[in-house]
DNA sequence: ATACGACCTCAACTTCACTTGAGGTCAAGA
DNA sequence: TCTTGACCTCAAGTGAAGTTGAGGTCGTAT
């Protein structure tokens, strides 16, 4: 039954179809849901029964992912949604500005870091004080443990 | 003897010291040291001590990982130095042209990632085949699995 | 003499996003 | 009937980059 067969084309499908379907890992899939990003019904076997719109709820989760969205802001956001339906295009709408907003700001930040980088590479001032990459966390150490303005991570 | 005395001047630092000068933890200092980023002789008291230019190496690691470089990564890039020399201004210049690369292409991917998803938030096109954003991971499935042109996590 | 702070080791815990494995169920085809 | 394949659960492992904690040592100031 990996093939779809026209009489079967608004049956809710199984994790291994979502899984064919979707391009994501069955485990992947079990995963999502015990987390609440997805959620299923099960068959009279005990099998995980989703309806399609499963599909999209996944394409939207992957879309921020490659944002740079946590799973666990995902999970806010899908929360927030009235009735917990799948997201619309309105839906989508507001997630993804707010997600640009982010996006923007992590391109911002790289940019300016780049920037610096370039000013610096040439004069391997690292250990100066007026060195642009060394300044914002490696200021004079008196003021305490960890400057860190930005997140040192992105 | 957290104030620098100038007979000490040259002496080589404790871990505390190498802490408060470099702004990081003493954890993270005996972490880099079992990583191989750093190096310490032991004091009669089985102390490390560590020469003043781990206040420099340091420096490297923190610039090289707000760009964006895993540690692994740069424990590589320090080994490939001559003799296991701390950074010259010469050797500071080659590797950030190398890590400014990767920057560039990060910055770049994100920036097509963003301009896909301006076009995108109006249309809520998701499920469309035409998505700039789905289509590149999201092909029909027929392809095995995972696409992955680019990596997912940034 | 002793208390204190800085240091030591080693193991285990943390977060994130999953994957892997062991052991078991269920329905259909040969 | 038996075997296959897809499914199930739950626990543990992965890797990155550290942090936290327990238990112990060292040296110096009071």
């Amino acid at each position: 039954m990996a093939i779809l067969d026209p009489a079967d084309i608004d049956k809710d499908l199984s994790v291994g179809e979502v899984a064919e379907r979707s391009g994501v890992a069955v485990s992947t899939i079990h995963f999502y849901e015990s987390k609440g990003l997805i959620t299923s019904w099960r068959s009279s076997g005990n099998q995980r029964r989703f309806p399609r719109d499963v599909l999209r709820r996944i394409a939207v989760i992957k879309v921020a992912q490659r944002l740079g969205v946590p799973l666990a802001t995902i999970a806010e956001a899908l929360k927030t949604l009235p009735d917990g339906r799948t997201p619309t295009a309105e839906d989508w709408k507001r997630l993804s500005a707010a997600w640009k907003a982010d996006l923007d700001e992590r391109i911002a930040v790289l940019t300016r870091l780049r920037d610096g980088l370039e000013d610096c590479i040439g004069c391997g001032c690292l250990s100066l004080g007026e060195c642009p990459l060394r300044n914002p966390w490696d200021e004079l150490s008196e003021d305490g443990p960890g400057p860190r303005l930005l997140d040192p991570r992105r």
